[in-house]
DNA sequence: CACACGCATGGGAGCGCTCCCACCAATTTG
DNA sequence: CAAATTGGTGGGAGCGCTCCCATGCGTGTG
């Protein structure tokens, strides 16, 4: 064959050129089509179809036959006039709002992408990471529009607690199967999250069952369900435990440590510092163990720390901070199958589901009953 | 229209309903097509695939007339079908490999992805990033089935500079457009780099104009052609100085700051330790900086300390530590654009570039010329 | 004034699949 | 033993675009 002809045949490899009679004509960058192999296998282009597509109805004979043809052209179906045919692309978005801007640091995140790749690929769908560049400054709408107005995608995942994302609110208003990985608090889309609420409020509880009377908080953004919800836990708790709220003893930050760990500062410069600081997230509560540990304080005796996610920063600190275990993986993986399953069944009603959460107990709190240096939590 | 049509109808934000004739039957959850734009602006497909394409062809009082049916429609043209007729997908991959692994706190990468995604906007192109599960196992060979075989994507972008990867071998077989960030050996691809060799032998020069004769290195791991790169550079340098090359001085490490700082310990403790080092790595100059300091040396006066990448670790350290720049957006720009020329032009020769470093000094390695806590690097 | 030449537009033939229906044995059933 | 059923297979009609090739028109040339 030509060196022309070669270059783009992805098939070249095991070219077998006893296997290709003149007698139809082909355009120059031939490629190899389902019509093709139907031909050199002597059956019709239904017949290779069904056994693309495992389709029982075909005699084991035909299949053998056909299959070993397809291997040894080194033949895939054309993607695109499949999705054609079949109104499916085979691919899922997965959308993180400002993901390049501070995403890829944060481990939740970097779990919550591994796992939804990996159970995205054992379903055999393309993962399409969708990067709003902030820098282009890209409206929710043209994002949706880049993406799915044109039917690129079969649906999506948005791993988001934002109440105001636009982007949600358009998936929403259209109908677009889509699943949340962190509930809203008003649309009806389908999503799976922890009951972030209830486990705080067993996190406080834990510390209130220490003997703590004046315990602080340091949240998360008011702008995210998620730091809304614990917080909501936190003062649960107190309730339900008869101490009043004092605002004093609640700070917002960013969930990184820099900013908790002001926030810790403050927390502990008031005049009747907390004896316990819940932090909405573990690199928080790492914060404000270095706050703690500035103003020459003991921990847990003199201050008891909880965290909230589970991950290795919280296992690795000295000394461990107890923490709320957040199952990331299976939150990635639910989020895939149940977006599936609307993908599937695009008018059945909105699912939503909570996975369970777990604390897990270390000396940050006061707790002795955990091994110091602890291996647990969401590592790997 | 009955809510079972609109469920499904993304078209449905500003339906004109009179705009709907009866003649035409149509199926169940119809969807907008080229035909019905045209039919509804009286036009033929021809004229509205042009007007969609930009074809300077049209009049613009049908031009006019078109894009307001389209908007008023809410019309996108169906991807699938595009791809089908057209041969392209718009679709470009970004491959980094074992990505989930430890990319996602690298500061290089981050801002590589950040810079390709930014250009691939900009280019109207989709970007799919390729996330290889480890965990599933997956080979080279069916990442290389999954997404090229099925002809899903027009090109790919590759960042690595491993020098054994498979499924960069199978691009280059298969003459697959792609282009590589970072050079490779013996494959003929066509990539983008900096000189690795060339940006570390200036740097390990800087070092020996401070009158340092004892220089060692921390280099990267074996594998990555960057890190040969820039050890070839550094006993370059030491030759054209007329020094020996010991052995002793050079100490491989991945490029995180943990095993840097180990190697740097080791480095300083062999009997006639060096007065300087050279990481391959900001984060690397990092962990040899505390490395130094656990050991009571000061920097630059008992020990200079050049890194290379220009991130903002090393702006931050203190001292401030001198290092080489790399023009990461510029990298992940030129990947892009070249990578469209190769898909515009897939026969044309590959093509290499290698774009400029720059010697960020600064405190570190005794220069007092350099701003202290200086914001320049890849900051944003 | 017949002719060629733009320019704007229309129409047909694909692109490579899937899906429905028809078909033809080889059974099974009343 | 005719009729219905089943399993395996083939063929046609799309899916919604792009691209090439007409076609009709108005304007310029010899």
């Amino acid at each position: 064959m030509t060196s022309d002809r070669d270059d783009h045949n992805l098939n070249g490899a095991q070219e077998s050129d006893a296997a290709k009679p003149a007698s139809t004509p082909r355009r120059s960058h031939e490629r190899l089509s389902l019509e093709e192999i139907a031909r050199l296998s002597g059956v019709s282009r239904s017949t290779v179809s069904r056994v693309i597509n495992d389709d029982a109805r075909v005699s084991d004979a035909v299949r053998a036959r056909v299959q070993r043809i397809i291997a040894e052209q080194n033949y895939f179906p054309n993607a695109a006039a499949r999705s054609l045919a079949s109104r499916r692309t085979g691919i899922i978005g997965l959308l993180i709002p400002r993901a390049i801007e501070w995403v890829f640091g944060d481990r939740f995140f970097q779990l919550i992408i591994k796992s939804i790749a990996t159970t995205a690929n054992r379903t055999e769908q393309q993962l399409m990471l969708l990067l709003e560049s902030s820098e282009s400054g890209e409206s929710a709408q043209r994002l949706f529009n880049r993406v799915i107005g044109g039917r690129h995608l079969d649906g999506i995942v948005v791993v988001s607690s934002e109440i105001d994302e636009p982007l949600v609110e358009l998936l929403d208003r259209y109908h677009f199967p889509s699943v949340l990985v962190g509930r809203h608090p008003t649309l009806e889309m389908s999503f799976v999250d922890v009951d972030n609420q209830h486990a705080a409020r067993l996190a406080v509880e834990h510390l209130l069952s220490h003997g703590h009377r004046r315990i602080g908080m340091i949240g998360g953004p008011d702008n995210l369900i998620a730091a809304i919800d614990r917080r909501a836990g936190y003062m649960q708790a107190l309730s339900a435990a008869r101490l009043p709220v004092d605002p004093q003893l609640y700070r917002a930050a960013g969930f990184d440590q820099l900013q908790a760990k002001q926030a810790a500062h403050e927390l502990l410069a008031i005049e009747e510092p907390p004896t316990a600081i819940f932090a909405a997230s573990d690199a928080m509560a790492v914060g404000a163990l270095e706050a703690a540990q500035e103003r020459g304080l003991r921990v847990p005796d003199d201050l008891a720390l909880f965290g909230f996610d589970g991950s290795e920063v919280a296992a690795a600190a000295n000394p461990p901070i107890s923490t709320v275990l957040q199952p990331i993986p299976g939150l990635g993986q639910e989020s895939v199958v149940m977006l599936m399953q609307r993908i599937d069944a695009p008018d059945a009603p909105p699912m939503h589901r909570f996975l369970p959460t777990e604390l897990l107990l270390r000396a940050s709190c006061g707790c002795t009953n955990a091994a110091p240096a602890n291996q647990e939590g969401v590592g790997g």
